[in-house]
Order: C-alpha cells, then structure tokens, then sequence
RNA sequence: UGGGAUAUAGUGUAAUGGUAACACACUAGACUUUGACUCUGGUAUUGUAGGUUCGAGCCCUGCUAUCCCAG
C-alpha cells in the first residue's frame, strides 16, 4: 500500500519540486494550493505572493505535469484569525512578531494537516530547508537543520509539535537551493526560475504599518520620540512603525546613528539610543515547544536563534519552572526584540524554541 | 538703534585660493518565507548681487537673514 502524501504547494519552486520527488519516490501524491487571503481584501495584485492567482495556477500546472491531483483549500479565515490578526494585535502591545511561524504552526501544520487526516493521508509536506528524524533512542522526532545552511528554515518551524513531525515530510532538506533549481529546469517545471518569495506575503511592497493602518484600521498616534533620560528629541509617526534596534526611518539626524532601544505603549513614546543601549545580555522565552526535549530541567549549554537568517548565538538555558526559560547570552546580544521567535540548538538539532517576551 | 559675529546639501560639521568632504536623514538596490541590522550606490556649484584674481566656499563691497553684546 503506496503511502498516501498531501503536498502543500505554493506555486513556488521548492514546494514543486518536493511534490515531483515524492511522486518519483512513489507516494500516492495529492497537491494542495492553501489559499490564504484574497489580494482585493489586502488590496493588492502581485505576483510574488504565495497565494495569488498565478500561483495557484503553476502549482496546478505543475501538479497536472506529474499526474498528481490538485485541489485548492480556502483557509482565509484562519489566516485571517491565526496569522493577521495576531500580527496586528502584537503590534499593537509593542512587539515584533513573525507571522511566518504563526502561519507554520497554525495553518500548514495544523490546519492543513488535520484535513490530511480527515481524508485519510498519511503524510503532509512542504518545500521547507529542514530535516525530520527519529531519535531511537529517547522515541522523539528530531528537527534538524537543513544541509544547505544557507537555505536553512528550521528556525521558522521549531513550533511543531511531535504529533506534526511524526506525519511531515521534508524532501528537500538534504538538498542545495541550486540543485533544487537544477531539479525544477529538468524537469521543465513553469517556476523554475520564479524568484523566491520574500517580506510579509500579505503585506505590500514590505510596508507592514501601511497595512496595519490602511487595512487593519489600527489607530497607531505620533507621540514623543525620548532618549533614555527622558529628554524629548522629536515626534514620531506611530508606535506600530518602529521596532527594537531600527536606525532608518526615524526621521531625525544626530551626530551619531541612533537606534530604537525601547517602545512604552504606556506612554506612547519611543525611546531611543545609541548602538551600545542595544544591546541584551540576557532574555526570557515564554510560549516553549520542545523537540529534542520533553523538558529544560537544567542549565543547558545551546546556540540560539533570534531571528530568522542569524547566526546563531551561544547562551545558557535556565528552566524557570513556569513554563518559561531564561537565555543568559555569552556575549550580549544586539536588539532582541519581544514577539519574536527565540530557538535553541545543539548543534544541527533543535532542541525547541519560544516567544521572546 | 549702536557694536560684534556667522551665513556650505533636510540637519550638524569639513575644505594652505585651484574645480565641494564627513556623519545623520532621505532615496535606489543587494541580502531576507518576519520586523530589524548590515552592505553598495545616488542626492548641494557653498544666503544674495557685484568686484579682485588665470582661478574663490575661502579676499573685498552692498543687500538680506540669523545670533550675541549693548540698551
């Protein structure tokens, strides 16, 4: 009995050529195109989207190409709930999120997945850079680190939980980008060269607080730009346009470059610094999802991960013992900014990660 | 009103009389399935009108503006 794999695919290159391997590999294959907003509800039209017309039409293409059948599923609603609203509510209290990983784990692995069970699959899979393996000896699912570090995206998937990696395939974790692109062009697939996607894809031209205010409606006033005295050094337009450690876009010109060290929503201010005020040499990570792991329950030595494209940084974890870890840095770290996804690893595995808070 | 000082890109500064530099800001691009950071490139004929000089931001004169001290 062929092993039956529902592919999501984004009309991109890698989730298209991980559909082609799995068919190749001789899985009953089934392509998905998630749906996930309409361009005229975020009052857009482009194409490097992941759910925009054309691309639902390459991944259809593609599908039809190898034989695989292909359906669209509306998740918009969800998207809507688990991905832009929380986006904007984190805004609004002042943080920095990634909508990345909330779409990861609440609407891939999850959402998706639970529609693969009802139709009976046994597998779902994306074009995502990472590895799952099983661990024989403590029985969990490890994560681990793409082999083109790279193309690496484990960052973005730490929230899965063991049930999610035990029914995940990677195909193209083991792979390079250019032998994925090599791969796409043998095959003669519509996207092989379609560049890859970037910035929010519900966002346009990269400018979240025009989406924030326009689409969203949220009301984000000027208020006080201060240093870290409290001395007022100018207005700025908005709380929901900065965010921890930015520099451009602050409108004002010192002697030095400055950099936003602090948001009190309180108080509807800003506070700004120089690069040295930046910088943390500890944090608290709430929200936790452990892979490698069923708990922290000593100091651990582990690389962590800040932000998505970071080398990571070496620290020591603290079990807090509710529920929350403390990162002590070995050396401070540059603009860690609350919302964002924190992740441990040791070595090319991840242990877990969680919310910066 | 009298005396003094200064006027260089959005901002703050630099330039032995020889064809405008630096930082911040702004902007374009690179990087990037988040926000940032970072990197590369772009952006002024020097308040104004004349004069001296082969040549002036730099010297001289008028005007204008601003600042300071006197009242």
């Amino acid at each position: 009995m062929r092993k039956k794999v529902l592919v999501a695919m984004s009309g991109g290159v890698d989730s298209s050529v991980a559909a082609a391997l799995l068919k190749e590999q001789g899985y009953d294959v089934t392509g998905v195109t998630l749906k996930l907003f309409s361009n005229e509800d975020i009052g857009i039209e482009r194409s490097r989207t992941c759910c925009s017309l054309t691309d639902i039409e390459d991944a259809r293409s593609v599908a039809f190409r190898f034989g695989i059948s292909h359906h669209v599923f509306n998740f918009g609603e969800q998207f809507r709930e688990q991905v832009i609203d929380r986006f904007a509510r984190s805004y609004m209290f002042g943080q920095t999120p990634n909508p990345c990983i909330d779409c990861n784990r609440y609407i891939k692995f999850s959402e998706l997945l639970e529609r693969a069970m009802m139709f009976d699959m046994d597998y779902i899979a994306t074009g995502h850079y990472a590895r799952i393996e099983l661990d024989r000896n403590t029985g969990r699912y490890l994560l681990k680190k793409a082999l083109d570090a790279s193309k690496d995206q484990s960052y973005v998937l730490f929230g899965l939980t063991q049930e999610q990696l035990k029914r995940t395939l990677f195909p193209l974790g083991s792979l390079n980008k250019s032998e994925v692109r090599r791969l796409a062009e043998e095959r003669e697939l519509v996207n092989a060269k379609k560049p890859d996607s970037q910035d929010i894809c519900f966002v346009k031209d990269g400018d979240y607080a025009a989406f924030l205010e326009n689409t969203m409606k949220l009301v984000s006033p000027p208020g006080n730009f201060i240093d870290s005295a409290g001395k007022v050094l100018g207005i700025h337009k908005g709380i929901i346009r900065y965010t921890i450690g930015q520099r451009k876009g602050l409108g004002l010109s010192f002697g030095s470059p400055k950099y936003v060290v602090r948001k009190d929503i309180e108080n509807n201010t800003v506070v700004l610094g120089d690069e040295s005020e930046i910088y943390s040499d500890s944090m608290t990570v709430k929200d936790l999802n452990l892979i490698s792991v069923k708990a922290v329950t000593r100091p651990t030595a582990a690389a962590v991960k800040m932000r998505y494209g970071q080398k990571e940084a070496l620290a020591v974890l603290y079990p807090l013992g509710n529920g929350k870890i403390m990162v002590r840095f070995d050396k401070p770290q540059r603009a860690v900014a609350a919302g964002q996804a924190a992740v441990f690893y040791n070595g090319d595995t991840v242990i877990g990660g969680g919310t910066i808070e």
